[in-house]
DNA sequence: GTCTATACTGAGATAGAC
DNA sequence: GTCTATCTCAGTATAGAC
């Protein structure tokens, strides 16, 4: 962190915040001080707040995709592939307890807001559908697999948005096993 | 409409910008104009944003309570009155696809923002999980009925998001449809 | 009850010194 | 590159006339 650049460092806690407080709410004051600098230097590194946004979006979207390419490598088959991604909520589940899942709650949040970004967060989720659609593919489901990919997909958010609401880590256990209970079933079909 | 009181207009005004706009982003004079009033008389009516949300909140609860008894009183089996509530998603399917689940952005909002108006929000997540947990007992599954409801909630939920995200309508049927399969499946293993 | 006028705050953004 | 000072605007909220 110390080594970073001060733009680094500004997207490091813009990342943050957003996550946390929501973009509407974080403030440049909020991320000028979090990082440690004055508001005015700000606008040396980024034009305006939509201008960090697009940053923060990027930033993401790296990490996304990085974060899928070690899946990829690292389990050997399809169905242990789409249980990792099953089992983020399980593992983040202190964080999307607190703050939601970063993914969902920035897109419903510009999309309720109706801000021009959009477009770009809902690549974030692209990353994911089309990641999991590829997987569904290897396990045999060629016709259907994008049609699970989004089932998948509305799952984990959906219990990411209720596991927060109801501030609840043991709901967020049980949805993802019964979860892979159905992905087991789902594979079982193919080899029948 | 027009012999409401100024008050209930301006509750049945909030209530609407709340969910096209979100809580946060809807500011009196939004409120204002749309009621037809200036900004200044809102003050004698609510003493500030948040005692509307409260007002918003609880006509919410009352016509969501009304809505459950409804369905409580015409449909004549539990399963029916389950499908009821998931072929709510595709009856509001306009909407969801604009704004998202009514419920679900709202707490979400809050939530992440840390409203102090959090917990009755979410009281309306609870109204659901109560009527459906009650239903799910009804169907024979007494062990596991609450279980079962935050898992139809949660699908309701994941669906809105991403039919919001991809506004994708035939994604919202389709999904709804896996669903009533999924129950149907379930009342199956009861008989059995 | 409803209005106009206005106070006060914090937001995003700019200018210019260092 | 980073700072301080400042501008502008929109938000919530209040005071007081009608």
């Amino acid at each position: 962190m110390a080594d970073k650049t001060t733009r680094e460092r500004i997207v490091a806690e813009a990342d943050r915040l957003f996550y946390e407080r929501g973009f509407e709410l974080t403030s440049f004051s909020d991320i000028a001080d979090a990082v440690g600098i004055s508001r005015g230097n700000f606008y040396y590194h980024f034009k305006s707040k939509d201008e960090i946004l697009d940053a923060v979006i990027g930033k993401r979207m790296m990490s996304t995709s990085g974060m899928l390419e070690e899946w990829e490598s690292q389990s050997d088959s399809p169905s242990e592939r789409i249980k990792d991604f099953i089992r983020i909520v399980v593992t983040n589940r202190a964080q999307i307890i607190r703050h939601g899942c970063p993914v969902g709650t920035l897109c419903s949040e510009l999309a309720k807001i109706g801000h021009p970004a959009q477009p770009q967060s809902n690549q974030l989720f692209v990353l994911f559908r089309t990641w999991l659609c590829h997987q569904f593919v290897l396990l045999g489901h060629e016709t259907d697999a994008d049609s699970l990919a989004m089932h998948v997909l509305a799952f984990s958010q959906g219990i990411a948005l209720l596991a927060q609401a109801f501030q609840d880590e043991r709901f967020i256990r049980r949805e993802a096993e019964r979860m892979c209970a159905w992905l087991d079933g789902l594979a079982d079909e193919v080899r029948v």
